[in-house]
DNA sequence: CCTATTTATTCTCGTATTGAGCATAAGAAG
DNA sequence: CTTCTTATGCTCAATACGAGAATAAATAGG
């Protein structure tokens, strides 16, 4: 009766340095893996507290916010589990102060590499139409059961077809990239072929399933940048108006206005100057704030908002 | 080296009936439980899957919406396990049209009475002024560390002391009961001192940390609520503006002004009318809407909104 | 038939927020 | 001292929100 059960804790951890959201990845077999290691039933008092050790053990950091993501068990699409064996990951979601070094072994990847549609700062990526609709549409046409299905599907996930974009659908792109072929993670026929024929899979490959949790991290941080003040993790004490808006537009993949992103979070009571100023702008002096803790009990989603969104939500 | 470790599958299933939120319960030792079984190692092709089937078997109902929730794995929090196993539970919310009857055994059950200070639909609970508070203040006073953390933990969950209520916080309002003591399951000595001197803990009690469970739940769909069009999953294909927003008060706990609902979902390209009219009202008769399903085209965020929170975001 | 009651539905209004862009300020570079 | 660059302040129209008045269409009771 009882097939052997491994419990496996993956971290995506992120960080922003020079502007570009980076991903803290191992090498595992030849490709780009998260930090992750099985949970000791005995020794982890909790999962978050495995994970850290993990983390601790491989990397030498610390981390700092962290937040369970999935719990991924699909058993398709598992690691190849020699035996009978089932593994499920749990996956979680975490954030690291500017990009402190981490051991050899470890090191800080640009998010985007893996995921290169999903950034939309300098306006919609050529990729998209060039490539991932074209391919996504024959794989619609192909086995169109209820008519328009997946068509659907993807409109509304790659905003084409009058669908909006919305940026934090990140996982749901991933999977109708992964079913329709054009993720090498997938060693589906429909992969084989499309490399025999020469046509290469969008983004860098990632081990095993890695690539889908990183989907699941970025989709729920940019969700959750909106209305938990998360981007403070990730920027330093002090901070500039434009450094904080440029650690909120590489992880939300788009870019902001200067003027209203400044409005938001001043007048949304999320931070507060300092005082001091910075001279390095390579302008005007900009000065330097600070988060403002104490919104915490004044507003109940102290987020930073993004353009786009109706209102009211 | 290898412990036994099993995975638990927990469904918290909502229904709506009669302007009440219900939620499934089994029978279990005495106390409602949320319905659960292992996951089967070999069998289950998913964790959702094999969610399924088990509430299939055990309530003879088939679910609709589920979405996964968490995944709990607190080593000192989980079953008495009998050896060294460790149990982990993967937590799901489903969601249930009207509310089929299940099979004996099973039962719907107000979800308020397990958490009764989160329905503010008439006002604010008096249990909240009149016995959480007082008891949190003094399990915040008596072991402050750093000055004020439990007090500011309170004051931001219950809103008070100038915070206001936010009906997301579900879990963290019962994190703190559970740590001040004031919830049963807890077998803390705190809350064995509090039950001798005849203090009883708010809310009935549910089998082992599936409370924890549906507090996760509530705060996941009252967060959902907002942003995607879950309440669909929970009327009938047609229905009247009304009664919609009875369903939404039901989960979201507090009550809403019917004209500016009616702006929301109207205008919001929620609903359409269906020119039929429902005459029962008890009033002038009410016309019948259904969900409008091209809206997920249209907008990145269809939800229905709740008063209070600070906009955009 | 007339009236009170109930629920539905339409509007209005004052306020706050959003999206967009113009204008000014204060540094550095030449 | 002119130009470039970034910071910061301010305006303006469009929209969304919160609250509530006003009107419509049923039912129940006399």
């Amino acid at each position: 009766m009882s097939a052997e059960i491994t419990i496996g804790l993956n971290a995506a951890i992120f960080a922003v340095t020079g502007e570009e959201p980076r991903i803290l990845t191992l090498e595992e077999g030849g490709r780009p893996a998260l930090p992750f290691g099985p949970l000791d039933p005995r020794g982890d008092h909790t999962l978050e507290l495995g994970l850290r050790g993990w983390v601790r053990e491989q990397a030498e950091l610390e981390l700092g916010y962290v937040e369970q993501l999935y719990t991924f068990g699909d058993r398709d699409r598992q690691a190849d589990t020699d035996g009978g064996g089932r593994a499920l990951s749990v996956a979680y979601l975490a954030l690291l102060r500017e990009d402190k070094s981490p051991a050899r072994g470890a090191e800080w990847r640009d998010a985007y590499s893996f995921l290169p549609w999903e950034d939309w700062r300098s306006g919609r990526p050529g990729l998209i139409d060039r490539v991932l609709i074209p391919r996504l549409a024959s794989w619609a046409r192909e086995e169109e059961g209820p008519s328009g299905l997946r068509t659907e599907r993807v409109e509304i996930a790659f905003g084409s077809g009058g669908a909006k974009w919305d940026e934090e659908r990140v996982l749901d792109r991933y999977e109708l990239l992964y079913e329709g072929g054009l993720i090498a993670e997938a060693r589906t026929e429909r992969v084989k072929k499309a490399s025999r024929s020469g046509r290469t899979q969008p983004g860098l490959p990632m081990a095993l399933d890695h690539r889908r949790i990183l989907a699941t991290a970025l989709g729920r941080l940019r969700g959750k940048l909106k209305y938990r003040p998360l981007v403070f993790e990730l920027v330093p004490p002090s901070f500039t108006l434009l450094q904080l808006q440029r650690v909120v537009e590489a992880l939300a993949g788009i870019p902001l206005h200067k003027q209203n992103f400044r409005r938001l979070v001043e007048n949304g009571g999320l931070v507060e100057g300092t005082g001091k100023l910075e001279m390095q702008t390579g302008g005007r002096p900009a000065e330097l704030f600070a988060f403002r803790r104490e919104v915490l009990h004044e507003r109940p989603t102290p987020g930073v908002g993004l353009p786009g969104l109706p209102p009211r939500s």
